[in-house]
DNA sequence: AGAAATTCGGATAAATTTATCCTGTTTATG
DNA sequence: CATAAACAGGATAAATTTATCCGAATTTCT
């Protein structure tokens, strides 16, 4: 569904916001531990969703990653997966076709469309801070 | 959502449906031109089909690929997708977590798992014969 | 029997994704 | 101000996916 690197950029903005929400601000060797990651590779990520505004860096000593507690309310599941697969996700037919369309559709295009939209809307409305309350209350996890 | 070697062999199937339905049966190149991938990578793919008698397969000269009638009413997308990429599609945890369940979840688990379990009764509801109706009278396609 | 058309299967190559390493820069702190 | 902790970014490597090539086997047709 989504890339590894995707998968990995999304556990670490839940950690992040997790911790955020405390008021704690965490090293990319804390997140790569907590959400079971390589380290140097969610290093890239965690650049990535830097530049996309969706995490703030701080560098040096005490430095690390943060979000603040307005944007945990607004950030979607959507930006994050936007920000590192792009639109992959919502636009490109099921069967490859370049240019697929309602006009003119590959077999599934229509069916292929429901599903995506049901993902689409899924993503748009799930926000960060909806996904840390189950990990505040160890219902939901972020390894294992 | 689908390897690309999973897409080639989704339409590959439709097309030689397609052309069985009138008798037909098609070779390797036919089947990489009318669908519009290469054709060496797409021969792999039919054998994997084959091996896994989806579609049958005859060698030498007048040789090619077909589907019989009935099984052509019969074989879901589903089980092409199966026999190509595997259960990756139905298993395995949107975020990538190696042991995500109901019970340990991981904070999209039931969203995931809804959107999953729509797609599965998509793919386990489409026969190869639905797909090719489109297909015959010209209101689907194959390439573009 | 020979030639042509065709799939099969192994080896290999190219492209992409995933992952690591290393050097540089920034910043808090003693 | 020196040091240590931390992120940034470029280069590189490993793994996987996508794709090609070629010889062998099979079958039809002349």
């Amino acid at each position: 569904m989504f890339s590894k690197a995707c998968e990995y950029g999304i556990r670490a903005s839940m950690y992040i916001a997790l911790q955020s929400l405390e008021g704690k601000r965490v090293s990319l060797k804390e997140i790569a531990e907590e959400i079971d990651s390589p380290v140097a590779f969610t290093a890239k990520i965690l650049q990535q969703l830097s530049r996309n505004k969706i995490v703030d860096s701080v560098k040096g000593s005490a430095g690390g990653f943060q979000i603040e507690k307005e944007q945990i309310k607004k950030i979607k599941l959507s930006e994050i997966v936007y920000a590192i697969d792009g639109d992959n996700v919502y636009v490109g037919c099921g069967l490859g076709l370049k240019k697929c369309n309602a006009n003119k559709p590959c077999p599934v295009h229509d069916k292929f469309v429901a599903i995506r939209d049901n993902l689409k809307n899924m993503l748009e409305s799930a926000s960060l801070q909806e996904m840390t309350e189950g990990l505040e209350v160890g219902t939901t996890y972020l390894k294992r």
